[in-house]
DNA sequence: ATGAAAGCGCTAACAA
DNA sequence: TTGTTAGCGCTTTCAT
């Protein structure tokens, strides 16, 4: 009866008693230790299976590692932190570590501390914003990898996407299409604010520079997410409603390209007259009713790599590694010009449907 | 010098020291408990703040409670299981409760026994599969809710929906579209066995329950995700693609019937010829190029409403709790006939964008 | 109001 | 090979 009047958990001296060894013997067999007659192992196994046991993580970490491996992101819906966990969490398998994760609502710090306090071996994040003395005096208690962080700290690792080439690839095409008047929708002023060093923030500069050798800085036009309101569809419509409205749009991730997406559908420009690119190539973007041209910087092999370095860690690494992930644009039917997409519809009778209901 | 080399954590005891006072002083202070002077109270708030102290939460579950909820979830990517984390983590805030996730791979079993020896005061769970008495006896030891199962259990609560209601809700509207030839595409035939009371078993069986009463029993037609493959586009582009196709088609969940439309552009059916149901309403089915019909299940509420209920637990509760939630049928454009759509479509040209395969 | 001391379940020296 | 023992950091009586 320890909490709530529930049944009281079998603990490693239940064990013990009922095997009729010490302590310390069903310590070394759970932990495949030296030092353990085949029988008295057999004997000890017997009494888990009966009594059901399972080592305490609480008291193990007390002592020295929980086998817990902490994934920190923020939102949940954001389908590419799923990419990054699946990835992390293939790494793992064939380990003795567990994955668990922790969703981030404002600022990453709680999160992250969360996982410290909670008993993990070593963190994996996604925390652009967190200061990075914070984390440097984290990172001298707790392995740890950051994940889309531009900065070269000393007491933990990163793994990071060349955002300015990414963004850069999607510029060139756009302008390559003709596209002049461009326009970038992104995240919110916080996490693309100048020099911050974010991917965001790199993504907007890299757009800025292009416009600007393209001749076009006066076209320059910068979306944010409307405050109050859950996502970019609202202020991407004001953008089509304008005046001059883009001929082209740069999301700065999939997610806000889906959005942009669903303002065109809405407005009254025809889709294909208005070119979208995202960034992250989502599983989604591949759907052939979305078919969004995309960034690929591969999340599950960042969330794998981030993994294995992690692991590289706590087997005691100090030396700090930063990863590099070069990444590529994914041409597909959201920016491609509407005579070659014409050409390359693999069913024409899909388009029926377009003359009957239009 | 405690692991890898790297710097020691702050302990309850440096605190004291710095302040001058016992543990148990500290201890009482950071608890909140009674028996503390303002005076005290105040050097160990500012010993806490200079060192950066925060408790362990190893040593504390040890002793009593973690403040962690595990959430356990199959697939990080189905969209459905984002909505119930993000309202459970809602019922949580305002308590001293963390949200912890763990991902399951295979059985559930070994994600949830993470979860366990992994320092939570009580589970949250999407594990149909389960063995029921393993849970009993595990909600012995620690509070457990249970999401979508259909069991009446003793030790532990559930929340679920009325899965049969739904169903009949798809088949029902389809039925009166004049649709005769419905499929089902749906999971594995682990979690659809006759019998075993899945959520998605009962849908399965409703769905073989309506075609029976309507008449079109042999017209019944169960398509699951091809083995070797990563979701139902194949299998459903084989079922399209035989001799005497469906004209609709109810979808397990929203992701299967993601792929269904998929399939769908990718044939030489035209879109509107084949309608298309989903199930669980997740947010991309409202986006305009996808525009799914969908049973609404209130992810958001169920994940709160869980939490909920396992907060009561944890007070005290042991009386078990069963949460039904009702289901509500959302149809939109994947299922309205041709004309109806013409007379609904906010803008016509929106459709245009279906036409693109990429 | 404050502190001393006994553990929580486990691991890791060390002793036998 | 096996068992004994001393903590890990914290909470919680129980004295003071």
């Amino acid at each position: 009866m320890s909490r709530n009047g529930l049944t009281r958990q079998v603990t490693i001296n239940d064990v013990a008693r009922t095997a009729g060894v010490s302590r310390a013997a069903v310590s070394k067999v759970i932990r495949d230790a030296s030092g353990v007659s085949a029988s008295m192992r057999e004997r000890v196994l017997a009494a888990i299976e009966e009594l059901g046991y399972r080592p305490s993580l609480a008291a193990r970490a007390l002592r020295g590692s929980s086998y817990r491996i902490g994934l920190e992101i923020p939102h949940l819906d954001a389908r590419f932190m799923s990419l990054i966990a699946d990835g992390a969490k293939g790494a793992l398998v064939g380990t003795p570590y567990e994955l668990v994760l922790a969703v981030a609502d404002g600022p990453e710090y709680s999160a992250i501390e969360a996982l410290v306090d909670g008993l993990v071996d070593g963190i994996i994040a996604v925390a652009p914003l967190v200061d990075g003395d914070w984390l440097e005096t984290l990172a001298s208690r707790l392995p740890i990898v950051m994940l889309g962080r531009h900065d070269s700290p000393e007491n933990y690792d990163t793994v990071v996407g060349e955002d300015d080439v990414g963004a850069r690839a999607v510029m060139s095409h756009l302008l390559s299409l003709g596209h002049r008047r461009i326009a970038h929708v992104t995240e919110s002023e916080a996490v693309t604010a100048p020099g911050i060093g974010t991917p965001h923030a790199v993504r907007l500069q890299t757009y800025l520079d292009c416009m600007l050798e393209a001749g076009h800085q006066e076209l320059v036009s910068v979306v944010r997410r409307s405050p109050g309101t859950y996502g970019w569809r609202a202020s991407t419509a004001r953008l089509l409603a304008g005046s001059e409205p883009p001929t082209a749009v740069f999301a700065g991730h999939d997610d806000i390209a889906f959005d942009v997406l669903a303002a065109v559908a809405d407005s009254e420009h025809a889709p294909d007259k208005v070119a979208v690119v995202g960034y992250d190539n989502t599983p989604l973007a591949a759907h052939p009713l979305i078919s969004l041209s995309s960034v690929d910087q591969s999340g599950l092999e960042m969330g794998a790599q981030a993994a294995a370095m992690l692991l590289e860690r706590i087997a005691g690494r100090t030396e700090p590694r930063h990863h590099v992930v070069t990444p590529t644009l994914q041409v597909r039917a959201s920016s491609r010009p509407a005579d070659l997409m014409d050409a390359s519809r693999p069913n024409a009778r899909a388009r029926e449907r377009t003359a009957k209901t239009g």
